[in-house]
RNA sequence: GUGGUUGUAGCUCAGUUGGUUAGAGCAUCAGAUUGUGAUUCUGAGGGUCGUGGGUUCGAGCCCCAUCAUCCACCCCA
């Protein structure tokens, strides 16, 4: 058979591996910054779990996994009976019962609800694992692809909030990447659908309102109309999206729109908290990047208040962040009363846009240090002793393992990127020396053998 | 789920209105080169043209199907 993988999906050698990792580890850096704690949970929860809770085009991309021991004759008739729901668009346990992670924020859900006594609250974790959807692969869009989470659940501080939002800034600035940190708040949308009268439809309502800069405010307009809303309140609307200004100047024009309401007024609360917080922590450069976009909605329905949204600047790419608060999460697994906020960094994204820009560093690729050169039986066994040496203190070499020719082992060298050869001959095992050469400049020196870990050791120290 | 793009050597791609034995660059291997490389020169290997059907005297090229790919929409990181 041609071998293949799975549509979506992807091997990462060694270059992209340790670039990934390098933003991995930026990321995790900052989360134990905050004071974050690891947690990682299984690849498949059950389909239960995750049933409902991403809305119903959230549902259709969860990748389920089919039950085994179905071709047991025994349970034949009852199977065949069965997967008749399946075909009809239903779940069935007796055919699926389990499925793959879609997000990092559910299963951390589940495993609140079912820790929550022995949990110290409020209970913050970062998580960074792969999740599965079975999406259409495009730019920007894997199957499969990893996702790097914060959450800080058993608060109702909006300092967390805050602090969430710090953290984007802080890793996009160490990574070096220009961002747009959005900012909303559910309050402010749930307030202006009341006001125009479409409660009964508040995703309607956001899913249009939220597509304002792809198809521009007149598409928005006839989108609103088939939904069903009045001259009036559409006019109301196009008020609501346009308002522009600083964030103070936008928190200003809102109250005219949402602010008599219970909800916009918490809404607009929330928000000036956070600003305030915010203006008064972050440098000026970094509050340029903090900007209130009302028409942001967020697919996600579990959100109840602030709601984050990260754009990269200079490229088209897709979200590279999001996430919100949401007040009564494990309220599905039947413990209530436990609110939460929570972010998100898409690392595949992130790792896109940094290629596309060319912001990874130049000496990420770090490889082994050190080349012994392979000149024969002997001269291997005595390189080998000393490699040995080498190793034992923390020196990283290899020495090649065929006796073959020397520009052979030079290319091996050079593919690597190896700085540096030890070559061993016979006349160096005569002299008990051995020839070191910067392979990058081409010079070389000869040293007795018995000094190269010291040679090496003040080496190292330049780096 | 809907629409489109592309599929030829390990990689990047040429391939004329359908016509002899399908090409190039890079990479690989061997030699010139004996213990000092990334230059040069010479040579070699490597392809059922994504797969399966069809049209034709003849198909890499035309038709149908299928799979994969990338992109857009939907939705999202």
């Amino acid at each position: 058979m041609k071998p293949s993988l799975p549509q979506g999906t992807r091997d990462f050698a060694a270059d992209t591996l340790r670039r990934r990792r390098y933003i991995i580890e930026t990321i995790k850096s900052v989360f134990e910054l905050y004071g974050f704690e690891p947690l990682e949970t299984p690849s498949m929860e059950n389909l239960e779990t995750l049933m409902g809770k991403y809305g119903d085009e959230g549902d259709k991309l969860i990748f389920k996994i089919l039950n085994n021991g179905l071709d047991n004759p025994v349970k034949r008739e009852n199977a065949l009976l069965n997967f008749e729901q399946i075909l009809a668009g239903k779940n069935n346990k007796y055919i699926t019962e389990r499925a793959l992670r879609y997000d990092l924020t559910i299963p951390f859900a589940r495993y609140m609800a079912m820790n929550s006594g022995k949990l110290t609250i409020p209970f913050k974790r970062y998580q960074i694992q792969p999740v599965w959807r079975a999406d259409r692969p495009q730019k920007g869009r894997y199957r499969e692809f990893m996702q790097c989470d914060a959450d800080i659940a058993g608060t109702y501080s909006l300092i967390s909030d805050v602090e969430l939002a710090e953290i984007y800034i802080d890793v996009f600035k160490r990574l070096k990447i220009e961002v747009d940190v959005k900012l909303n708040n559910r309050k402010i949308l749930f307030a202006l659908a009341e006001v125009t009268g479409s409660v009964t439809d508040i995703n309607a309502l956001t899913i249009a309102i939220d597509k304002l800069d792809k198809i521009g405010i007149k598409k928005v307009k006839e989108e609103l109309v088939s939904v069903g809303l009045s001259e009036n309140n559409i006019s109301l609307i196009e008020k609501y999206i346009t308002i522009d200004g600083t964030n103070s100047e936008k928190l200003e024009k809102i109250e005219a729109i949402v602010g008599k309401t219970e909800s916009g007024k918490k809404g607009i609360e929330e928000l000036q908290f956070m600003l305030s917080y915010l203006n008064n922590s972050l440098s000026e450069d970094s509050k340029q990047t903090i900007n209130i976009d009302f028409t942001l909605a967020r697919g996600l329905n579990y959100y109840t208040g602030t709601i984050y949204e990260v754009k990269a600047k200079n490229v088209e790419m897709g979200s590279i962040g999001g996430g919100g608060r949401y007040d009564d999460l494990t309220g599905l697994f039947g413990v209530p009363d436990m609110p939460g906020v929570g972010i998100s960094f898409g690392l595949d994204r992130i790792y896109d846009v940094m290629e596309e820009l060319n912001l990874f560093p130049e000496n990420i690729n770090q490889t082994t240090e050190i080349l012994f050169f392979n000149l024969g039986e002997k001269e291997s066994k005595q390189a080998y002793k000393l490699m040995q040496e080498m190793r034992l203190n923390n020196i990283s070499c290899e020495l090649f393992y065929e006796n073959s020719k020397l520009d052979k082992q030079f290319k091996y060298a050079s593919k690597k990127n190896i700085a540096y050869g030890v070559i061993i001959g016979s006349k160096e095992m005569e002299e008990k020396t051995c020839v070191v050469k910067d392979l990058a400049k081409g010079e070389q020196e000869t040293i007795p053998e018995n000094e190269l870990l010291k040679y090496f050791n003040k080496l190292s120290l330049r780096f």
